[in-house]
DNA sequence: CGTATGACGTGCA
DNA sequence: GTGCACGCCATAC
């Protein structure tokens, strides 16, 4: 654990089923900082663990956000995953 | 301890 | 619909 935030962020995007998609925001409140999102964001990067399914957390836009560096890779990857993406925007 | 940066979000032009 | 600017939290220096 890094730290209490850190940890619970994760924890919760650990907890995303697949098929669907989460924004920041929504960790962030899920995490209890509703207006963490760019803390999230940060942690994301700063921790991208395999057992996180971070490509499944995008922008409250619906629009994808960034995977390891690399922009439209969560695209790729939540079509993968049954994910109706159009644009790189989430269709929800 | 204070400043700067960043995988964000919302508002306004 | 698109672009720019400000504000938020956490981490790093």
């Amino acid at each position: 654990m890094m730290s209490q935030f850190s940890d619970r962020v994760i924890d919760w995007v650990k907890k995303i089923p697949k098929g669907k998609t989460a924004s920041y925001g929504e960790i962030a409140t899920l995490a209890g900082e509703p207006m963490a999102a760019r803390a999230v964001g940060n942690i994301m990067g700063a921790n991208q663990d395999p057992k996180v399914p971070c490509h499944r957390v995008i922008y409250s836009d619906g629009r994808v956000g960034r995977y390891n560096g690399n922009l439209g890779v969560k695209e790729d990857l939540l079509k993968n995953e049954g994910v109706n993406v159009t644009n790189g925007k989430i269709v929800v």
